[in-house]
DNA sequence: TTGCATGCAAAGTTTTTGCATGCAG
DNA sequence: CTGCATGCAAAAACTTTGCATGCAA
């Protein structure tokens, strides 16, 4: 345990959302001017292989990390991407019977589930009332649902 | 409609799982030589913003596209990272439920899910069992059921 | 001391884009 | 004809890696 992976640690439980290896990068940089990004990647996979933290996929091009490891569910913003932690417990027994019933169908053998609740964040959803009548291209986006290509930073 | 994009589309439709960019490209080049990636990649984004196809992105770093656009789940392989569609129907009250509560709690917009099961597809848990004495580097790679960096192609 | 982790830079992988040309409407 | 889509190649975005150096045990 080294003094960047300490850091590197500390930031992403700080963060409380599902930072990015370039945010993570950034905040760390605070702490550790000459800190470079292959640590922070490197440190961040090793932190995921001793199960210390998450990593995540989303509809973005980036990896995100996650501070928590026990099961739980995230919500996404379509519009910029920002994921957070469902207030919700894990379904139990309906979708293990679920779990069942599609690794019998499909011969896998399943051992767990990902549910991602999808929308639009408050904010993003105050932005697209405010220029509802505004700007053509934001209706635009909302309408199509699609994922912008590159993600807007909060 | 020009050619190029018709054919991506018949090559997609035709994959029946849910090829990378990548894959697709070679199908259609045994069609059609001397298209280029960037011109895959374009038909593809405007097929997915047409509503004709659908984007889907999982635990390995490339965009996957789906020839389906109902809604529907799916199960991914660990191991391989292959994905394919789940053989249920899916979820009505019960999710439908919780995705109020969950809006309500995250004061997000949520207008639905995704649920993806996890495991490991048929392949895979035969090259486990066969190697399970063997090689331990598969071992190690089955305890962690970290995803391998890189796409396994089938 | 000894070896693993770091910083740095280069390379790798995937996706996007600028531009001249060509085909579709 | 006219303009949008293509092919090509370069660039961009993100992540990984080789190597010499430095820090920790």
């Amino acid at each position: 345990m080294t003094k960047q992976r300490k850091i590197i640690l500390e930031e992403l439980k700080k963060h409380g959302s599902h930072p990015t290896a370039d945010e993570i990068y950034e905040k760390v940089r605070k702490r550790l001017p000459r800190i470079s990004l292959g640590t922070v990647y490197r440190n961040l996979d090793l932190l995921v292989s001793e199960g210390l933290i998450g990593r995540l996929k989303g509809d973005y091009p980036q990896m995100r990390f996650d501070p928590r490891t026990d099961d739980h569910y995230h919500i996404t913003c379509l519009s910029c991407g920002k994921i957070e932690d469902a207030p919700i417990e894990p379904l139990q027994d309906p979708i293990r019977n679920l779990e069942n019933v599609v690794g019998h169908l499909t011969k896998y053998g399943v051992f767990g589930h990902k549910l991602e609740f999808v929308g639009f964040c408050s904010e993003c959803l105050k932005k697209q009332e405010g220029s509802r009548n505004e700007t053509p291209e934001a209706m635009e986006q909302e309408e199509t649902q699609g994922a912008p290509k590159r993600e807007v930073k909060a």
